[in-house]
DNA sequence: TATTCTTGTCGAAACGTTTCGATAGAGATT
DNA sequence: AATCTCTATCGAAACGTTTCGACAAGAATA
């Protein structure tokens, strides 16, 4: 590998004359300039990102925390870690996967010890996570994807829930439906403060109520029992009820089996939309379902947006960015 | 941050002294030793990786390369990332995300250039894979998750197709079926030497032949549409046909929806096996199915174990790993 | 007793950058 | 004509490691 001092020799020029015409940081003449490029071309230089890093500049390289243990989201991550490691990519940047227990403040402390990496991006946030305070403390660069009770102080990217209970209500409302369940994600993870939980079931409460809508909430653990549990007791409990929204993938087998179990079919008796699942999936039922895609795309693609920002300087270090799901109709609704 | 300098002194020996005494390359006495395990206790000290990348040693960074175009696997992929991850942190690696055309093999070559990867982890290889060549060229180190034709000269981990095949129709032939189908991937998909269309497609009709079940085989793209024709059409061929074997996630709804278009029940009528598809996504179907889950945990693991041992030198640097999907009986079954 | 080998340690060089301070020459200001 | 200010360039130090060669002091060998 040609280092930067072929290129200085190559050139005839000093090492470091080499380093200000390719940083800029100080005037080099057109005519050096044109010598260091013909010599870098010549013999394929790449800097040295190591050598780089030890002389002060950073690694380039962005650790993307991921909780070990929450698996909940599955379909959905892939499509945000693909497309945050193409952002990284695209401005030049290591997107490097950090499946520590993170929350075990040590093991975190551990990871940013090593100066490895520039900056992090935080997922799976839950109420007054201690790996905000910690972070910053440290004054390290960082960005959240979701959200906490302080989130307004830093950097983060969330799903928007206001206008996606406002979109999907919308829609609701419009196929004139008047009373709606809301099947939501566990009370353990509403409880522990886990942002979907909280947020969706705040602006969808919200939203019904400024639009007239009666909505029945209830909580239901990610399994196919009690899915079918869960939509029957619901089901029982509001007979008048004609729309069910559902922000559960592992529930929803079981919610259909309880629906039909009560003699219903979907659409014709009962409108289903899935809130915040993968298109993927929602195309896997049938009939298929009417459904809020996350934006799992976009969280990953501004995720790591806000964060080279912040690294270059370009922006403050707060702020939030709120994306929508998008509605997707399917067979589920009439 | 604590250097190694500041070890030397606190500990009272020269700076080498402390970089014998770390890494054992020479001998240390036993007092001096425990002096300077005391120093670092007490500074918290950790090596620069960036210092001992630049002075001859790895980076201890490894690259994972995914293709961007083909998400096919879906919920799969994530499993295998994750535990990825894992498996290198458990060995005081970093895994980093390639997402880059690396087909393209001037931007496989940017990468290498680099040096920042001690070794690379391969996916979704194709017959004749032009970067196997190119890295095994550049006598860089490298494990394959998948198989193409020369997989056998390199270090590769792969799901055990054969065994898999066995297991499957060994359960299908307990269970009194005499006549399959299998509903593979895309033509396409096996045209372009795909390994899972490929391998599978073999082990299957092998197998089948040897225990006496008759098999039809079927292509299928990835799609709805596609899933019901075909399955209907297979159907149509083979009325005397009680199982259908499916490889082809995405077109299982449409398959299901053919099935009863034809006025077919699953399992009364025709049992249903998934192949190499998650559980996860098995047990979201109505019935659930009975699927051979697809060992992407241990792909991921055993990738990336395999890939430090070769760097550590205690592989030679070929031999194939092969691990069986696991049988999971859901109803779609009789 | 003189020589070689071993053991434990040190100092310095090397890895490939960036950046600081110095300087030579050209042009502008007195 | 002397001074000042730019502009373009150079050389050297620094970043934190690893490793090579040197060298004492003691042990083993002759």
């Amino acid at each position: 590998m040609a280092t930067i001092k072929d290129i200085a020799k190559r050139a005839g020029v000093a090492v470091s004359t080499v380093s200000y015409a390719i940083s800029g940081n100080r005037p080099i003449s057109e005519e050096v300039k044109k010598r260091i490029r013909q010599a870098m071309a010549e013999l394929d230089y790449q800097p040295n990102p190591m050598a780089r890093a030890l002389a002060g500049k950073g690694t380039r390289i962005l650790g993307l925390i991921l909780d070990p243990l929450d698996r909940s989201l599955g379909i959905t991550e892939i499509d945000l870690l693909s497309r945050a490691a193409e952002a990284a990519r695209s401005m030049n940047y290591h997107l490097t996967l950090l499946t520590d227990d993170s929350r075990n403040l040590s093991v975190l402390e551990e990871i940013i010890a090593d100066k490895l990496f520039d900056g992090f991006i935080l997922m799976e946030i839950h109420k007054e996570d201690e790996r905000v305070r910690f972070l910053s403390e440290k004054g390290l660069p960082f960005v959240i994807i979701g959200r906490d009770d302080r989130t307004q102080d830093f950097r983060s990217i969330d799903i928007d829930f206001q206008k996606t209970a406002e979109q999907v209500l919308a829609h609701v409302k419009e196929k004139g439906h008047r009373e709606a369940g809301f099947i939501n994600q566990s009370l353990n993870a509403f409880n522990r403060g886990y942002g979907p939980a909280v947020a969706m079931k705040a602006s969808l409460e919200d939203t019904a109520r400024r639009l007239g809508i009666k909505l029945d909430t209830r909580f239901c653990l990610p399994s196919r029992e009690e899915g079918e549990n869960v939509a029957v007791t619901l089901l029982r409990d509001n007979p008048a009820l004609s729309v069910l929204l559902v922000m559960n993938d592992q529930a929803l087998p079981g919610i259909l089996k309880g629906i039909s179990a009560l003699g219903l079919s979907v659409p014709k008796d009962l409108s289903l939309i899935s809130l915040l699942s993968s298109s993927k999936l929602a195309e896997m039922f049938h009939p298929s379902l009417t459904h809020m895609e996350i934006p799992s795309r976009e969280l990953g693609w501004h995720g790591v947006c806000r964060l080279v920002e912040i690294l270059e300087g370009r922006q403050e270090n707060r702020g939030m960015i709120l994306i929508p799901g998008t509605l997707h109709i399917g067979e589920s609704t009439i």
